[in-house]
DNA sequence: CTATGATGGAAAC
DNA sequence: TTTCCCTCATAGC
């Protein structure tokens, strides 16, 4: 489930419930037995992200870093901690109020601040950094004969964006995503920043993806992702705005969705 | 019950 | 370009 917005909800989420406790932290599952002993009686000093990177500041120049990647996820709970439930805990921070788990991470080790300083390098511009103007990543896009539906997913052109928030910002833009980056005027690509930014903001608050506009949906929002997207996994579905069948093809190893009537170049 | 794919990306070819 | 990591919701039988 991890854009860029669930990744800034996660640090509000745990800083709000971790405070300055000191954390008890260990890994029931066994794999990050070493790196959590490391961290073990500490005490969280901030926690930072960018893009879909987190990035725990712990005492002594420790630092954990953490990326969820497809499948990773973190579950909350209030109280003690319990025996873990289903699936493996690879680590476990628990404070006084309360108790995370992490399961099926991409990346979890603790680094030093050199090493945080050569993954930022990496990294392109992150929608939720309201210090970042769009013309840096345009930088980029406006030398690259990558397409935007590629570029969108890159991470050192723009970080947090992944394929939900990719397909339906094209959209909202009435963009096709087989416009090249050097073909793209600045003022299109101004407007898709600025989109990605409200709509990445709304996305940490709701802590889901909601692109939709109320007019376009009856105004009514269902669980399970009903009317909450124009496009995303709609293939074959009517197009919300003008009826036309959403296509599918694969772009960057993943499904991208999009409108052939509304999306032009 | 099993099979598949999913909001990601690094490593191996 | 393909494979692999790792977990879980959902689809299909």
């Amino acid at each position: 489930m991890p854009e860029g917005h669930t990744i800034r909800r996660i640090a509000l989420d745990h800083s709000s419930l971790f405070g300055g406790d000191v954390l008890a932290v260990s890994s029931p599952q066994g794999k990050f037995v070493s790196g959590a002993q490391l961290l073990d009686g500490g005490a969280i000093e901030r926690i930072d992200t960018h893009g879909k990177h987190l990035f725990y500041i712990f005492p002594g120049e420790r630092i954990l870093h953490i990326h969820l990647g497809l499948i990773g996820k973190f579950t909350l709970g209030e109280g003690p901690a319990p025996v873990p439930a289903v699936g493996a805990v690879r680590l476990r921070m628990e404070g006084s109020n309360g108790y995370v788990d992490l399961r099926g991470a991409t990346v979890v080790e603790v680094i030093s601040p050199e090493k945080v300083q050569t993954i930022l390098a990496r990294l392109g511009a992150d929608p939720l950094n309201r210090r970042t103007r769009w013309v840096e990543p345009f930088a980029k896009i406006s030398k690259s004969s990558r397409t935007i539906g590629q570029l969108l997913m890159e991470q050192d052109v723009i970080a947090g964006v992944g394929n939900v928030y990719r397909a339906e910002v094209l959209f909202r833009a009435g963009l096709s995503p087989f416009v090249r980056g050097k073909d793209l005027k600045d003022e299109v690509f101004e407007a898709i920043w600025k989109d990605l930014q409200s709509l990445m903001r709304e996305g940490v608050k709701a802590n889901r993806i909601v692109t939709t506009k109320a007019s376009d949906r009856d105004g009514r929002l269902g669980p399970n992702r009903e009317n909450w997207h124009y496009v995303y996994r709609r293939a074959g579905e009517a197009c919300r705005v003008c009826g036309t069948q959403i296509r599918t093809e694969l772009m960057v190893g993943r499904n991208l969705f999009w409108c052939p009537t509304c999306q032009h170049a």
